[in-house]
DNA sequence: TTATACCTAACGTTCGTTCGTTAGTCAATG
DNA sequence: CATTGACTAACGAACGAACGTTAGGTATAA
């Protein structure tokens, strides 16, 4: 089972260049010479160049299948709302603010997110993604929180799809923050705690 | 006075493809085929492409520091609110739609923020801007705005940090989605004016 | 033996840049 | 008033370097 992990390595390595300079201001040199190996030896794991970016965008996708918080969430099941009184404020700034390390630190969703910001405007399968991913997802799920905490009469009963964009972007702008300067990440977590404290104060039924 | 356009003709051209491709992957011919001379001819005005892309960013910086909504805002002497009356809701939400459709379409500030975008993570220069630009002059605005409701007895006395940044990040958010994706405005436009009408709602003092 | 992973060398193309030339403008000069 | 000379903005041609890619050889290991 133990196959070659160069392959791995330079998908490693592209997604880490593509996610600072882009795909096409990354060169296959820079690449190989990230990997060390010469640029030649590419070409025995990769057709192309194309094809290199098209197996990161697949393991990107892949991996934020198979690990994205927000892809599937069963508000009414999940561990932290089945007992009704443990969803409190504290709680949920503590719940939010461990997603958002995960998010930030998370190598894979990290670069992934980094590139789907650079390459948004050039490539329309990207932009696809990075409207899914960054945007639709994140709303669904924090949609579906919203309409737990309203069911559940902790929160008023007000419009749920904005609740949501209110409650999940200040966040989504952090993290875009964080990623352009992570020394500010104390800050940025201060910051969440005090926006979801707030949220819940002004939303409390 | 007239002086020769080319050179201002080369700085549109360069922000145009500059905002899609980023700076490293727009290649001297592109942009000379998209002002219409010889790439030899480009040297006629500018030093080498880095005095292109430093030229540009001048400009940009310029036009924002002319133009910006942001950087000067004076909450107790503005038009729309000597008469403290005037503050509602609908009025807040009319103004903010207006701010946004100058953003979306004025041409040099959608360019600018969307090179911005691109290349936040390669050059350092050009992540300060963003920073200050998309995140900081944006934040302050809306504080002093959120200052002057409180002051004024409108909304509630919260954190008008915490305030300003769930006001304005879902605006921010919509913006980035409206730059991918342009026939959602209307969507956004009406996300937008819930947006604004329920803020109002729930800090209402 | 065959397949694989890496290598060196070279391919043709494009990159950013420089050079010398040319055509046009305009003010000063004789 | 015609001629000159300085200046400008455009050009074609060419530069060395880097680009993505291919061909062919070599060593290792199944």
């Amino acid at each position: 089972m133990e196959k070659s992990n160069t392959r791995k390595e330079i998908l490693e390595a592209a997604l880490e260049l593509f996610a600072v300079n882009g795909y096409e201001a990354t060169s296959i040199s820079q690449l190989a010479d990230a990997v060390g190996i010469r640029k030649a030896s590419l070409y025995s794991h990769f057709a192309n160049k194309q094809d290199i970016l098209d197996t990161v965008v697949e393991t990107v996708l892949k991996g934020y299948a198979d690990h994205s918080i927000f892809v599937r969430a069963d508000w009414d099941n999940a561990a932290y709302t089945k007992d009704k009184t443990g969803m409190t404020a504290e709680n949920a700034a503590k719940l939010v603010q461990g997603q958002l390390r995960y998010i930030l630190h998370d190598p894979h969703i990290s670069k992934g997110r980094k590139m789907l910001m650079i390459e948004q405007f050039r490539n329309a399968e990207l932009a696809e993604l990075q409207t899914k991913q960054n945007y639709r997802d994140v709303l669904n799920y924090f949609m579906g929180m919203m309409r737990f905490l309203i069911r559940e009469a902790i929160l008023k009963d007000e419009d749920p799809e904005i609740m949501a964009a209110q409650f999940s972007s200040p966040i989504t702008v952090w993290i875009n923050l964080c990623d352009r300067e992570p020394e500010r990440e104390d800050e940025v977590m201060e910051l969440v705690r005090k926006h979801v404290m707030q949220f819940f104060t002004i939303y409390r039924k």
